[in-house]
DNA sequence: CCAAAAGTGTTCTTAGTACACCCATGG
DNA sequence: CCATGGGTGTACTAAGAACACTTTTGG
C-alpha cells in the first residue's frame, strides 16, 4: 500500500486565433503561489529567462473533495484568465506525470485540458496583462519565452489533438467569429497546419520557422495592424493616446503627415470622423506592406475548401438573407456570412491532404 | 494549497482478438487487496454480481518516488497477469478521476492505459484462471458479468481508440500472428467495428448486440472449435481427458460414435494418429454448425481490402518464399502470408467507410 | 461434382484537384 | 483602369465500390 504522496493538478491549453497567429492563454506566476513545476529547466536544457519571459499554462490543484478535474480546470482557467468556459466543453489531453516534474517532496501529476469553447475574440479582458494574457504560440518555441519543459509538450499535443478536432469535429468555427466567412474558416485550417506545429519536427526547424513567424508577427506593420483592428473593432477611444508599440519606422507617419500635416499638434483634439480617416489610411498602408504569412503548409484552394466545407451536412449554415461582410483584407467582393450548424461531429470528416510523410517515411 | 490526499493509479486494458472474439484482460481481486473502486454500483444502477462475475482491469497503485506511469501501468500488468509488455508501448488513454469513484478516504485519480503490443495468443500463461484470464469485452458489457463502472467506461474508450489506431498505425498486426494472411487482418478491422462496440450506442441496443454475439460464442460448435483449436495448434496432450466444456448436444458424438463405435472405451489409449482423426472429424463438424458472426458492421469486400491495404507503404509485407497457409476455415484456396512491416504511422491512412451516422445524424 | 475462400481484373461512380472565368469591391 | 479576393463552372485524375471470373483447397 503507497500512502498517498501525490499531488493532482490540471493545466489548460486555451487556445484562440487572432489575425491569423495561434495564440495560447498563458499567466505569469510569482514564486509564492506557484504550485506546479516552478524551474523545471535545471535537468533537461539551461534556458535564458527572467521574470519578463516566465510563462506557464494556467492550471493549479484539484480539490480533492469537492470538484472533478475538468471542474477544477474551468475553475484555474477562470481564477487565472477570467475565460469563463464549460467545463464539459473541455477536452483532456491525458495525464503527464513523469518523475521529477515537480521538485517539491511528494509527487505531482498533472492532467491537461484543451480549450477553445469560446471566441476569444478579446479575452481576459480586465486582468492585468503582467499576470495573463495570449501569447503567441510560435514566441512561446522561441528562446526568451518558452513554457516551462512539460508545458510545452501539453502545448504541442495539444495542437496535434486540436489538428484532429478540427477535421472531425465543428470546433473550426469555435475560433472564429459568430459569423463568419469562409476564408476566415479556411484560414483557421491553414494557420493550425503550420509545419512549426509539427510535433516531430527537429528543433532546429521548429527554430527556424518560429523565427520566420515571428518576423511577419514582430513587423511595424502588423503590429500596427492588430492594435488598429482592435481600436476600430471595439472603436474604443482610450487608445486614441496609446501609441501603437513597436512602430519605429518613419514609412506609414510620413504619409500621414504629408496628407495631415497638423497631424503633431492637432491629433488629440481631432475628431472621431477624421481620425477614422487617418486609421483607414492607415490600415491601408499597413495591410499593403505586410509580408505574405510565411509557407503555410499548404495554401488551400478556396473554391474546393468552400465546396468541401458545404457539403458536410449540419457543419454550417449560409446565414441567407444578411448582409455580406466585406473581406478580412479590406478588397475583394464581400462574402457570403455563415454560422456554425447544430451536429457534434463532422461526418464524413474533413479531409485535407496532409502529407504527413515529410522527412522520415520512406516512398520508394 | 490543497493537502496531498490523492491516491494516483493506473489501469490497464489489454486487448486481444481470439477466434473472431475482441477480449480483454481481466483480474478477480479479492476485497482486501482491490484498492481501485470496489464495490462501486451502488450509486449507479444495482447489477446482480457474486464473487465469480467480479472482474476488473488489471492496475494498482503507482509508486510515488521510484516510477513513470506508464511504468507502473506495465509492472500492475504484469504482476496481475504475467502479461510482459514493454512500457513505451503502452497508449495513455487519459485520466479517470471523478468524484467519488473509491468510498475510502482521499481521492483517487487513475490513469488508463491500452496495450496490445504482444500477441496474446496463449495469454496470461501460468497464472491461475480464477485470478486472471481474458474475457470477451461483450459479456463484459452484459449482464452477469458487468466491470466496474468506469472500467466499462475505460473500455469502451479504449475500443474507440483502437478504431482509431488501426486505421493510422499499423497495430492492427498485433492482433495477428506473426505471420497471417490477409483475411486474418481483414478479420481484426471487421471485429473492432462491430457496433455493440460503439460509444454512443443505447444500453438496450448494446444488450441486444451483445446478446446476439454471446448466442454465437456460447454454442456448443463454437466452444468445440475453439478448444480444438487451441489443442491442435500445441498439441498438448493434457487436454485429452479435459472434455471442452459446455458439449452436451449429441450431434457430433453421435457422429463419432457411429464412425468409432469403441470410442467409448478406448479414447484413452487411442493413438495420436486416431486421435488426429476424431479431431479432424470434430472440427468440420463443428465449422458447419457454427452460425454465422452476427451483423458484423459491414463485411468488408476482401479483394479491396487487400488491395487497400497493400497500397500502404510499409504496413505489411509478402513473405514471398514461404509455405501458404490453409485459411481459417480450413476450406478455400490457401493464401498468401504476410508479416508486420516497420513504419510507424500508415501513411495515408487507412480509411473504412465507417457510417457513422446511425441513429442521430440527420441525412437529408 | 460443390462450397468456400483466395486472388485478379474490370466497370462504374465518386471525391478531389487544378484550373479558367466572371463578379464585386477598394484604390 | 488594376489588384484582390469571392464565387461558379469544368475537365482531368485518383480512389473506391461492386461484381464477375479464375484458382485452389476440402469434402
Amino acid at each position: 500500500m503507497h500512502p498517498a504522496h501525490f499531488h493532482v493538478t490540471v493545466d489548460v491549453v486555451a487556445l484562440t486565433i487572432t489575425d491569423g497567429v495561434l495564440k495560447v492563454a498563458v499567466v505569469q506566476r510569482d514564486s509564492k503561489t506557484s504550485c506546479i513545476d516552478q524551474r523545471r529547466n535545471g535537468d533537461v536544457r539551461e534556458i535564458p529567462r527572467d521574470s519578463k519571459h516566465h510563462w506557464a499554462l494556467s492550471g493549479g490543484h484539484v480539490r480533492y473533495d469537492t470538484e472533478n478535474i475538468n471542474e477544477a480546470a474551468a475553475r484555474e482557467l477562470f481564477e487565472e484568465t477570467k475565460i469563463k468556459v464549460d467545463p464539459e466543453s473541455l477536452v483532456q489531453l491525458g495525464a503527464y506525470g513523469a518523475l521529477g516534474r515537480d521538485p517539491r517532496p511528494g509527487r505531482t501529476v498533472s492532467i491537461a485540458f484543451l480549450a477553445f469553447q469560446p471566441m476569444f475574440s478579446d479575452p481576459i479582458a480586465g486582468t492585468d496583462a503582467k499576470q495573463a494574457r495570449f501569447f503567441s504560440v510560435l514566441d512561446l518555441l522561441t528562446e526568451p519565452n518558452r513554457l516551462e519543459f512539460d508545458h510545452e509538450l501539453m502545448l504541442l499535443d495539444a495542437i496535434q489533438r486540436v489538428r484532429e478536432m478540427v477535421l472531425t469535429t465543428p470546433i473550426a468555427t469555435s475560433f472564429c467569429p459568430p459569423q463568419f466567412t469562409m476564408s476566415e474558416l479556411r484560414e483557421v485550417y491553414e494557420v493550425l497546419w503550420h509545419p512549426a506545429y509539427d510535433k516531430e519536427i527537429s528543433d532546429a526547424d521548429r527554430q527556424r520557422l518560429a523565427a520566420e513567424l515571428r518576423r511577419y508577427e514582430n513587423s511595424d506593420e502588423y503590429q500596427l495592424l492588430s492594435s488598429l483592428k482592435n481600436q476600430s473593432a471595439r472603436g474604443n477611444t482610450e487608445s486614441r493616446t496609446a501609441q501603437p508599440r513597436g512602430l519605429s519606422s518613419g514609412s506609414v507617419y510620413s504619409r500621414i503627415e504629408s496628407e495631415f500635416p497638423e497631424f503633431r499638434y492637432q491629433l488629440a483634439q481631432m475628431p472621431q470622423e477624421r481620425l477614422n480617416q487617418i486609421t483607414k489610411i492607415l490600415m491601408t498602408e499597413a495591410k499593403s506592406n505586410v509580408p505574405k504569412k510565411p509557407e503555410i503548409k499548404k495554401r488551400l484552394d478556396p473554391a474546393n475548401f468552400a465546396r468541401k466545407v458545404e457539403k458536410i451536412p449540419g457543419f454550417i449554415e449560409k446565414i441567407s438573407d444578411s448582409e455580406l461582410r466585406s473581406s478580412m483584407s479590406g478588397t475583394g467582393r464581400p462574402a457570403q456570412l455563415y454560422r456554425r450548424g447544430d451536429i457534434q461531429r463532422l461526418d464524413p470528416p474533413l479531409r485535407l491532404e496532409v502529407k504527413r510523410g515529410k522527412g522520415k517515411t520512406k516512398w520508394d
